[in-house]
DNA sequence: CTTATTGCCCATCTTAACGATAGGAATAAG
DNA sequence: CTTATTCCTATCGTTAAGATGGGCAATAAG
């Protein structure tokens, strides 16, 4: 399961797309549209910012913008910046591989070879899907 | 990613599994071969007792075995008793549907739509592998 | 310059989960 | 009876998650 967090990230970054303008978009109305908690949401757009993903404007007309286009944002990327790996052991994971502890063989372990496979299809959709490809429709999450 | 719980879970089985004979398995050999905290691996055997996927026999010569072919254990069935649903979000999930909270219209939510792709791709996996095809390998994870 | 607006930073809080260990009761084999 | 084993309950420390509040800093409008 996902936390909260990275279900919030997306939903922002969603609304912030479809609102896709020149003008950011300011922290409230996001919460407001997506019934977020503001303040919650305030810890996760900053870690957004960091990411790169968006950019931030202070002050008066201030507010969240994509820091680049929505084909170029990808849920893997969000996904991983908020929540960690996609992987679901240590050892298989790309960003951030590390070895399992007590781990006897890593090129023999069936367990791994499982997880790789469950891992390379997760990314391919995650790192396929963008900001792009959600049209206009009503979303939630 | 998955807790520890579950990877000590899936050696243990596998260990099981292999070792399989019509002698149950003490805790203390699987942890031993497999270097797994014996009490912490109690927990989690007693869990898959109380699940159906191992059977226990107390007393000298005691131990555990598994309570079904191992042709008919998958890693889906494991990881889902000990760690929860595969799903990433709550809305997705087949064993333990929930809606999500502040969602407007599940139907057309494209966050689900995306999660639902990866929750079938990684069920496919991993219910469509099980303690039997793991031959000989040596394993860890 | 003043002021309203907005993001940024810091601190705090509660709750639950995770990982793990300890001790003793039940039970079965010899 | 002794010994080896699972089972049950309790406990503990640490961390993460989810969230809120107060005030500072920047910035644009007037």
């Amino acid at each position: 399961m996902l936390t909260q967090r990275s279900r919030y990230a997306l939903r922002a970054l969603i609304f912030i797309a479809r609102s896709g303008g020149i003008a950011p978009v300011p922290i409230s109305v996001i919460a407001a549209d997506q019934k977020l908690p503001r303040k919650f949401l305030e810890i996760i757009l900053l870690d957004l910012k960091n990411g790169g993903i968006v950019e931030s404007y202070r002050g008066k007309m201030g507010g969240y913008r994509l820091a680049k286009p929505p084909g170029q944002i990808s849920f893997g990327e969000i996904i991983r910046l908020i929540e960690g790996p996609l992987a679901l052991v240590p050892c298989v994971s790309v960003s951030a591989y590390q070895r399992c502890a007590d781990c006897f063989e890593e090129t023999t372990c069936v367990i791994r070879k499982v997880m790789l496979t469950v891992r390379d299809n997760t990314a391919a959709i995650l790192d396929n899907t963008s900001l792009a490809d959600l049209s206009l429709e009503r979303f939630a999450a």
